[in-house]
DNA sequence: CTAAGTGCCTCATTTGAG
DNA sequence: CTCAAATGAGGCACTTAG
């Protein structure tokens, strides 16, 4: 049987129930053999009002039936369907109802990470497109001052983040970080990724140029490294030239970030 | 205020399936 | 035979119309 055929079913004995409400204290139409039980009440009363107590109460009962069979509509049964108990049927609601409530915790979690994820984001796209050009040149690590003047008129930028405290790294961050770089990082990034981990070990002494030559400004968004710290908001991450301690990762333009948020 | 109606609960008995 | 479900019956609490 279809899940289609089941809720119309299931449609099919609430409409009923409705229209019937206990057959009694409705303002709904009465069925016939119903209001001739109600009209004899009204006659004899001592000897029909049990009757109509018992009808009434055949009612309720019935109600509480279709209420179970709505249940076990909504509820998976799993294998032993066949031999199920009104006792068995509640218990596995409760179950039902309370693995429900479960991955529904665990989806606002989730959902409170990636709105995080896009608060931090956002500051960051704020920062750099409030920074002036000359600016930028102040983003880059120590090691590169002074020593690339050729670099002149470009925009190209690495996004360096200042880690306050390189050893405050959180497990989350980690998390964070790895998956990022897993789902995030493309093909091209590859070399980024290198340049700047070379940066990292070397730029206060070597010097090698993270940036690129774009005439656009060029924004490594994601994938810290793992000794990078990173607060659970991410307030912590900011664009600081002495850190040495570049982001490596996928390269968006600018205006792929605006057309992104 | 009171009788009647209604809803819910409980207990005893019956019924039907495994 | 056992067990779960269905049914009948009585009672209690609450609401409502007269």
């Amino acid at each position: 049987m279809s899940i289609a055929a089941l809720l119309e079913a299931a449609e099919y004995i609430e409409r009923r129930e409705r229209e019937a409400e206990h057959g009694y204290a409705s303002t709904m139409p009465i069925p016939d053999d119903i209001r001739t039980v109600v009209k004899r009440t009204k006659t004899k009363k001592s000897q029909g009002s049990r009757t109509t107590h018992n009808e009434l109460e055949k009612n309720r009962r019935a109600h509480l039936r279709n209420c179970l069979e709505k249940l076990k509509v909504l509820v998976p049964l799993g294998p032993e369907t066949s031999r199920h108990t009104t006792l068995g049927l509640l218990t596995k609601a409760k179950r039902f109802i309370k693995n429900l409530e479960e991955r529904e915790r665990k989806h606002a979690v989730h959902k409170e990470q990636l709105s995080r994820e896009h608060r931090f984001l956002r500051r960051r796209l704020e920062q750099l497109t409030t920074l002036q050009p000359g600016h930028l040149h102040s983003l880059r690590p120590n090691g590169h001052h002074g020593h690339h003047g050729h670099h002149g008129h470009h925009h190209g930028v690495t996004l360096s983040s200042s880690a306050p405290s390189p050893s405050s790294t959180s497990t989350s961050s980690l998390q964070l970080s790895k998956r990022r770089s897993i789902s995030e990082c493309s093909v091209g990034t590859a070399s980024s990724a290198s340049s700047t981990a070379s940066s990292r070990n070397s730029d206060r002494s070597a010097g090698s140029p993270s940036v690129s030559e774009s005439d656009e400004v060029e924004v490594d968004v994601i994938g810290y490294t793992s000794n990078q710290s990173d607060t659970d908001d991410h307030s912590s991450v900011q664009s600081s030239s002495d850190s040495g301690v570049a982001m490596s990762t996928s390269r968006l333009t600018l205006s792929e970030m605006m057309d992104n948020l």
